[in-house]
DNA sequence: CTTACTACCTTATTTAACAAGGTAGTAAGT
DNA sequence: ACTTACTACCTTGTTAAATAAGGTAGTAAG
C-alpha cells in the first residue's frame, strides 16, 4: 500500500525536501532539482499546482527586479509531515530495491 | 536523457538482477521481489513480456509436478550488459534524490 | 524593435504500474 | 465425481507521473 506510486513520485519528495529548508518559487526550484536529477519545468508546475491543492504548502508573490514577479512556496506543516513521512518511505524503498540488486535473493529463510 | 523512465523503471532493474542469479519462472519471480517491494503479477508478466521482445532474455518451459509448466526466464549478453548499465544509474539517481534530501542545496558552487 | 533571459502556465501524449479478471494444471477433501 | 486450494500462466482497461511542446508576460541590452 504505502509505496504504489513510490518508484514515480520521488520528485514529490524533492520538492518538499528543498522547501523545508528554505521557501522558493518555481523557476528556482526547477533549477536547484535540476543540478542532481533531471526535470523540466513542464514537470514542476503540474506537480505544484497538485501539491499546493493538497495542502502541502500556500504561496506568496514578491517582486523581482530581474523579470516578472516571483510565486514563492511555503510549507505548511501537513507539508512538513508529509515530507518526513515520504522520506522514510523513500529509504525503505531504496534498501529493497538494493537488497534485491545484491544479493538476487539468495532465499532469506521465512 | 539517461534516466527519464528510471522513477518509474525500477522493476525492471530488479527483474533484470534477479535473473542474473539464476533463471527463474514469472511467478517466481513475483514471489521473489515481493520479499522486498510490492508488486503484483499483473505488473510482472507484461514486464516480462516487453523484456523479452527487448531482447534480454530467452524463454525455456519445464515441467513441474505441482502444478502447470514454468516458463523459465534466462538473460543473454545484452540483458547482462543492460542491468549492468541501469544498476549504475540507479545508484547515481538514488545519490542525486539523497543530495537533494540531505543538505536541500545549499549552494554547491557547481 | 528584436533578442535574450527570467518566470509563470497549459495541453496532449506516453507509458509504468496496477486491479481485476480469465485459463488451466496438480492435489487433497468429501 | 465435485469442489476447494494452490500453482502458474496471461490479458484488458484504468490511473496518473513525467514529459514535450507550446504559450504569456516582465526586464534589459543591442
Amino acid at each position: 500500500m504505502s509505496n504504489i506510486q513510490f518508484k514515480k513520485g520521488v520528485l514529490e519528495l524533492c520538492v518538499l525536501s528543498v522547501l523545508f529548508k528554505r521557501d522558493c518559487y518555481g523557476y528556482e526550484l526547477v533549477n536547484e532539482i535540476s543540478k542532481n536529477i533531471e526535470i523540466s519545468e513542464g514537470t514542476i508546475y503540474p506537480l505544484l499546482k497538485r501539491l499546493k491543492e493538497d495542502g502541502y504548502f500556500t504561496t506568496y508573490l514578491e517582486e523581482s527586479q530581474e523579470g516578472p514577479p516571483r510565486k514563492y512556496y511555503s510549507l505548511t506543516d501537513l507539508g512538513v509531515k508529509t515530507k518526513n513521512e515520504l522520506e522514510k518511505e523513500w529509504v525503505t524503498f531504496v534498501e529493497g530495491v538494493n537488497t534485491i540488486i545484491r544479493k538476487g535473493n539468495e532465499d532469506d529463510k521465512e
